[in-house]
DNA sequence: ACCAAAAACTATATAATGTAGTTTTTATTC
DNA sequence: GAATAAAAACTACATTATATAGTTTTTGGT
């Protein structure tokens, strides 16, 4: 028996996230569903979101925060391959346990909020950081980041949307993905060492 | 001055998919507006389709066998590598000038329908073939074309998202994420062999 | 205890998908 | 060439979702 009033954005987002993740999909995140949810009707809501616009952006920024935070922790005390290797494996556990919020992170609608904008350059710093020590720096280090963003989120997107049907393990798959691409970039640094 | 009864399920999906490109995003696409856009009421698309659902999968496997003939067309003549790296290109081709129905020829929603079923064994097919030619069979070359699509699909997909905003070229990213891809590819093939 | 602000509510508008039942058009058959 | 059955259009309506307007209730600071 709370008192049920003072609803705050945080829980009304946290309770939308928590709702997408439960049903597979942010599509499932209706207002009226999630004013029920909160025990409140639906337009209630709006005095802590402005409409679902800005319930996904808020979404989204959660979201990123969450997945950047796991893929640095997941590399804390590794360098160069051992540590790309360990935030790949983060990243793609991040998209699996969190079916619903994931899409948004990687949609990243407006670049108008600040909070979003200071996620995505602290995305590329950790990126960048890393990428450094494996010797990769100026535009070779930005076309390696963009390409191992690439490398995560196509395996995760092909996977959610059930691309990987054969009988074949997916873990394997990904590992392969990624010592692939990890493999040609030591190829390309000693070429152009050379 | 046409007579414009005898509307056919073929023209409302090809309308629904120049509506979708033309949009950027099969989401424009609602009934409503499909129907004013064949001079028709809404309930009449009815009696063609059996509802977005249905459109939707027929727009999917409009998209993948355009894309499908693309990625051929693109390797007539080829092997190996050059194959690959012909097909790749094609591939973002197709996606940047079908904005509207590439998604949906990835998310291919259900697998019930022959037709598609069809469709994406002629792609396994045609990507293993080619994948041969490079060397790569049995376990390997299922694990390497999982690989090759994640990539061109991860790579798509963030530049359709506007993920990126850097000031660098992304035709150079692109090239250098598939290049260092099938790099890394050879570099497991030798392994394997030695 | 009062009162202003915050946050809930009811009611309503708009737009989308989808269904039921009816009417119109078309094409085939006698 | 008219009759008729099937196809395909229509009107009308039900349902669900987002969003807004205006009102009432709750709450916390003075």
């Amino acid at each position: 028996m709370q008192k049920r009033r003072r609803l705050k954005r945080e829980i009304v987002v946290e309770t939308a996230v928590a709702m997408a993740n439960a049903a597979g999909g942010y599509e499932a995140v209706t207002l009226v569903a999630l004013a029920r949810s909160l025990n409140v009707r639906m337009p209630s809501l709006y005095n802590h979101i402005a409409g679902q616009d800005d319930l996904r952006q808020a979404m989204a920024i959660y979201a990123l925060r969450d997945l950047l935070q796991s893929m640095r922790s997941a590399a804390v005390g590794l360098v160069g391959q051992a540590a790309l290797l360990a935030m790949a494996a983060a990243y793609r556990r991040f998209a699996h346990e969190h079916p619903g919020i994931y899409p948004l992170a990687v949609n990243a609608p407006e670049a108008d909020d600040p909070a979003l904008v200071a996620l995505t350059q602290e995305f590329t710093q950790t990126l960048l950081l890393v990428l450094a020590s494996l010797g990769l720096v100026g535009e070779a280090a930005l076309h390696a980041m963009r390409g191992y963003r690439a490398v995560l989120h196509g395996f995760t997107a092909l996977d959610a949307a059930g691309g990987y049907r054969l009988p074949l393990s997916k873990d394997e798959s990904f590992h392969a993905l990624i010592t692939t691409y990890l493999g040609g970039l030591a190829v390309g640094r000693q070429a152009s060492e050379s």
